[in-house]
DNA sequence: TAATAATAGGTGCATATACACCTATTACAT
DNA sequence: ATGTAATAGGTGTATATGCACCTATTATTA
């Protein structure tokens, strides 16, 4: 019998990488999604940043980091350019401490303006993928935030 | 019947969108194995890198981006932390627009002290998710891979 | 063979990501 | 009241991401 070589041991640990898979499949539905949302002038991370903004009613930054499952400090950077485009104020509260963010009447002009292109967007990985499918995936990822808590 | 608020409009908007999903989990399965890589000072995306480099025996820069689904730019920065440690050498071929990526002894040992790094961290998705959803899982991945094709 | 196309790769730019560490403010315990 | 937590947030640094655009080299075609 052959002796392995050493690259054979490791030629299904990719298939095996759950980081490997799930970063793979992340940049690729990104890129499907700012690809379809260019119009629009919104990138999809943004997208949600505003919708998130939206939901949750003027959060602070963490409650809204909490929100949008990321890092604050994340956050708070890509902040900046919806900030400079006028799409959020940050407000100062009683609290000296905490920052609010606030959706403007332009920000939430950009996301009316890009729900189409989020909705075909949506259609074109349904498609894709089907689905039902697709309902498993989302479901999937879901229970996979989970695993922080 | 009560008017719905414009909210109420946009509050199942993240659970339907596949980016806002995969990115968060993402974010979290990146994490887990970052912080489990931590000690063998290797990220899981050079470790991936680094894997690649090995199972495809001295890619092209053009060819391993392809290997490890990702865009070539990304790649060429992604290269240059792991070359000034010493992991891996640029080699100009015969046609001199190529440039191969060659894994040193040095990148070899690194894979190697990271491997029980990357089982520990595996281990701990698999536990936290369960060893029959990750296997599930990376097959819903892997097959969102193949919208690209 | 000269012009053109195709291929391989790099760089500028903007945003994304998060850890380590810092300041400011508020709450709490003695 | 004062010293100490705890909380909220920002910055430095390093890597990740990819589009637009550029050069260099090789292949193809008129």
């Amino acid at each position: 019998m052959k002796t392995k070589s050493d690259q054979d041991k490791f030629v299904n640990l990719p298939s095996l990488c759950p980081a490997f898979n799930i970063r793979a499949a992340s940049r690729i539905i990104t890129q499907i999604f700012d690809d379809t949302l260019r119009p629009s002038g919104l990138q999809i991370t943004q997208f949600a940043v505003l919708v998130g903004v939206h939901i949750m009613n003027t959060p602070s930054i963490s409650t809204l980091a909490k929100g949008l499952v990321m890092d604050r400090t994340t956050l708070t950077r890509g902040l900046k350019p919806l900030e400079n485009e006028g799409f959020i104020k940050i407000i100062t509260g009683e609290d000296k401490r905490t920052r609010f963010v606030k959706l403007t009447v332009k920000g939430k002009s950009a996301i009316d303006k890009t729900l189409p292109y989020w909705e075909k967007a949506r259609e074109i990985v349904a498609k894709e993928f089907g689905e039902n499918n697709l309902g498993g995936l989302i479901k999937d990822l879901e229970s996979v935030r989970e695993i922080k808590n």
